[in-house]
RNA sequence: GGGCGAGUGGCGGAAUUGGUAGACGCGUUGGUCUUAGGAACCAAUAGUGCAAGCUGUGAAGGUUCGAGUCCUUUCUCGCCUACCA
């Protein structure tokens, strides 16, 4: 072996062991420096890092470095999404307490994270399960509870009856607990609630300005928010129930005289004088077992119960059509009420077929006339109001809407109304692993706050997680408090982990505070964050709780200014890798297979078949995950992160490869090489050159490239600009040439690669004796300028020929040139010039008539 | 059903935003060195043709001196979302 072999695992340690020591990512408020807060998502301790991590942190790590190179005053930090169910039914399967798997896992990533080597000052590390974290959240619900952003409400939910507990629609599978088996029953329980929904029009508003995210998330959290614009129409009703009236928002108050029936939901609050009526029970179950998830729902037949009642149009109070419960009609949009009018509506169009009502057209397409019919499909398309008295005419849709809600605001049959699909979030959790709502509860009931001094509500330990329920439920002495001299009792929910993960940016910024959640001066300085990176499986939740805890801290609070809290977001792409699997069909991982040849094989099982599958989102599930630390360990931090940044651009997918794995570690080698062979030029007595225009012009446009790309993310370009810089040296250095240019030039080039592979480069600056503070080398522009320009030359259109000439140079001189080319003979001798199209420094096109 | 995005060699992907399509890497082929090579190095590599050339960015039109890039129509794939009245 070649003694002069890049030794990886040595460099690597050192230089990790460096910036440990010399806290050389610490950061603190410095307000005469630029800041840049670079963040990416917290990850969830869930026992190893895995490939997503690295790439989402190699992503932030070379930002970082970038943006420390060029003198910003970084806060890179990092942090564990520590409360969760997992570390319950971890702890449950190996009788552990949650604290300790938990923390347990938080020190091997943190090891696996240290070894990728990354810029983050760890200092500031923080841990929301910890006491130190969580009081200061507990102290923000309280605040939010007095201004009335938190709220108690009945709520359904999931019930397991087994194992007594609620769970999450993701443990709900085809209608059963995950664990238990048991069909999940609705309860209705009281839960708490965070008004969300008070900032639907402020959400959708400041999204306007986040003009650094990606525009599918924006969209994603606009249709989210959900803001149609409608009217609220109230109906007469006709029955035997004390009820008068039943309210329904619409967004077409315009075709209300195709008005055939009205539709109600099984949960509306009618129902209650159904409950006696087997029928209507009958129906309800049916409506349930309907599920509650997936396009079965959106296939799913729609049914309706006919109650005795009449609804009376208001436009036309001659008509009365039935009132049905039907499945369709959900409680939580709207009023849970509907108008059906099955011409223009798809929905309402096979409700009506099935149970025979009323198709009546209202609208008319602009080129049909008035006895136009809708047949077999709704028309929900722009048009004509027909059949409809006084509003025959009218435009679809502005007009018609418009004029339509004004006539029955007018009647006061209605008004004007703007309806939002973002609903409360309910944050109550039957879960011990979490934080616990500091509140407790008298005798009747009565929500009393623990008081600020008695925080944090910890969690208390040793509970039996094996029991049914929610385990601090069961924790008698636990539950009961006095407060103030009064006996109160404990609430035993706890907050949904999205809360944790909605301020933990916030609290970066000054993770020792002890009096509060963070330091005002602090967050003054270091906030928004201007670069945010993580998955796109957040793009609803997590941000816009995020962004809605933000608005609901500023609310009634004039100190507290931030109205968003990142500021740029960068959404990266997942890491895939083939799928395998035996003859049984069962899943096999990638470290079981061999390939020889071209065929793939079970080891040491020359006999077994191999059935490759595509590639996918490494899972556990289907086993095509590679391990991280295992290929750290074997080619190095550097090869990984020039790798896992190499293939694909950051926010597409990339696919693991293990010869491009290989490939990466064999180019670190080549680098090494490279640097060994300029080390000695360096000590080479001879300066034959005083000036290397060559290696000054490339040096200067490869920073000038990479400068670029690192601020549009096209990691995947540096990585080509690398290989580049390397084909370039190899060749290059072979000449005779200057030596302090040489060292001028490479040291710029380590520099510029630095933040892609800061351990080899710190090792190579270092052997070549560099001991300054390095910084992003300032591009000389005199540099991208060429002197020779190679025009391509045009005839009608087509490239016919590249030739030399001198910058700037005018079109006259071009074309003289152009003239005088050989190859161009055939195509301009005898020919006239009709016309010459000139791009100074890049083309000529020369127009001859054929 | 609705929304968003993408289609470029055998593969992953480049292309200073309308100006030489295929950078860079993988793979493949040939060669050098070697006892050997799944090492290293050199060369070739969009298709077609001996060549000059011709054809080429999912398809069809259009704008332009010039289109991967802009416009219209269309096909395919991916992701998200879903009875939202």
């Amino acid at each position: 072996m070649n003694s002069n072999r890049y030794n990886f695992k040595k460099v690597e340690e050192k230089w990790q062991k460096f910036w440990d020591q010399n806290k050389t990512f610490s950061s603190k408020v410095d307000i005469n420096k630029k800041k840049f807060y670079c963040l990416e998502m917290f990850p969830y301790p869930s026992g190893k890092i895995h490939m997503g991590h690295v790439r989402n942190y190699t992503i932030g790590d070379v930002l970082s470095r970038y943006k420390i190179l060029q003198g910003f005053n970084v806060l890179h930090p990092m942090g564990w999404d520590a409360f969760g169910m997992p570390a319950e039914n971890a702890a449950r399967e190996n009788n552990l307490d949650p604290k300790d798997w938990t923390n347990q896992n938080i020190s091997t990533m943190k090891n696996q994270l240290k070894k990728l080597g990354l810029s983050i000052d760890w200092d500031r590390e923080i841990s929301t399960c910890s006491e130190d974290y969580y009081k200061h959240q507990q102290l923000f619900f309280l605040e939010l509870l007095e201004k009335g952003l938190v709220y108690r409400k009945e709520n359904y939910v999931n019930w397991d009856p087994i194992d007594e507990t609620v769970l999450a629609n993701e443990q709900v599978i085809d209608g059963k607990g995950w664990r238990s088996g048991a069909v999940v029953e609705r309860k209705k329980l009281n839960q708490w609630f965070f008004n969300i929904s008070k900032f639907s029009q402020k959400l959708l508003d400041d999204l306007e300005e986040l003009n650094e995210w990606p525009n599918k998330v924006k969209v994603m959290q606009k249709n989210w928010i959900g803001k149609s614009y409608g009217c609220e129409v109230n109906f007469k009703i006709e029955g035997d129930i004390p009820v008068s009236e039943i309210k329904c928002f619409t967004t077409r108050p315009d075709t209300l005289f195709g008005f055939s029936f009205l539709a109600i939901s099984a949960d509306h609050e009618i129902s209650k004088f159904f409950v006696n009526d087997k029928e209507f029970n009958n129906f309800k179950k049916e409506c349930s077992k309907t599920g509650t998830t997936e396009e079965a729902i959106a296939m799913g037949e729609k049914i309706g119960f006919k109650t005795n009642l009449l609804a009376i149009n208001p436009l036309n109070p001659k008509q009365k059509v039935p009132v049905y419960f039907a499945n369709f009609v959900l409680m939580d949009y709207g009023f849970g009420a509907v108008f059906g009018c099955p011409a223009h509506d798809q929905r309402d169009f096979d409700f009506a077929k099935k149970y025979k009502l009323e198709i009546k057209t209202v609208v008319r397409p602009k080129d049909k006339d008035n006895n136009y019919e809708v047949i077999d499909k709704a028309y929900d398309g722009d048009g004509i109001i027909i059949n409809s008295e006084f509003l025959n005419g009218l435009k679809v849709p502005e007009e018609s809407i418009i004029k339509t809600i004004d006539i029955l605001e007018k009647k006061k049959f209605g008004k004007k109304q703007i309806n939002f699909r973002l609903k409360d979030w309910g944050v109550s959790r039957q879960r011990y692993w979490g934080c616990p709502i500091p509140v407790a509860y008298d005798n009747d009931g009565k929500v009393i706050a623990i008081p600020k001094k008695d925080l944090p509500v910890k969690l208390p330990e040793n509970v039996d997680l094996n029991a049914k329920g929610n385990p601090l439920n069961t924790k008698n002495d636990w539950k009961k408090v006095n407060v103030n001299g009064k006996d109160l009792v404990r609430e035993t929910d706890t907050l949904d982990t999205f809360v944790c993960s909605s301020w933990y940016y916030l609290r970066f910024c000054s993770p020792k505070e002890n009096d509060y959640g963070f330091n005002q001066q602090e967050i003054d300085y270091w906030m928004p964050v201007d670069q945010y990176i993580g998955g796109i499986e957040h793009a609803i939740l997590h941000l816009l709780y995020s962004r809605f805890f933000m608005k609901a801290l500023g609310f009634k609070n004039k100190k507290f200014n931030i109205e968003e809290p990142f500021k740029g977001l960068f959404t990266q792409g997942m890491v895939c890798h083939e799928t395998y699997k035996d003859q049984n069909n069962n899943w096999i991982s990638p470290e079981e297979i061999e390939i020889r040849g071209k065929k793939y094989y079970k080891k040491n099982d020359p006999n077994s078949i191999v059935v490759v599958g595509p590639s996918e989102s490494m899972s556990k599930s289907k086993k095509n995950v590679i391990d991280p630390e295992s290929i750290i360990n074997n080619y190095g931090a550097d090869s990984v992160r020039l790798f896992i940044l190499s293939d694909s651009p950051p926010e597409k997918d990339v696919q693991w490869s293990e010869q491009g794995m290989v490939s990466s570690f064999k180019f670190i080698q080549k680098l090494w090489m490279l640097h060994s062979k300029i080390k000695n030029k360096l000590s080479d007595k001879s300066d034959v050159k005083d000036e290397d225009l060559e290696f000054n012009k490339f040096t200067n446009q490869l920073i000038n490239k990479i400068s670029g790309n690192l601020e549009s993310f096209s990691y995947n370009v540096i990585i080509a600009g690398m290989y580049e810089t390397y084909n370039f040296l190899i060749k290059h250095i072979e000449k005779n040439i200057n030596k302090n240019n040489l060292l001028e030039n490479y040291t710029k080039i380590l520099t510029a690669f630095s933040p892609v592979v800061p351990h080899l480069t710190s090792e190579c600056l270092i052997d070549i004796g560099f001991n300054d503070k390095l910084k992003w080398p300032i591009v000389n522009k005199e540099y991208l300028q060429q002197e020779n320009i190679e025009y391509v030359v045009q005839i009608n259109g087509r490239k016919r020929a590249n030739v030399k000439a001198e910058k700037d140079l005018n079109e006259e001189s071009i074309l003289n040139i152009a003239k005088n080319e050989k190859l161009l003979d055939k195509y301009l001798k005898n020919k006239s010039i009709k016309k010459i199209i000139f791009v100074k420094n890049r083309l000529i096109n020369i127009l001859v008539n054929e």
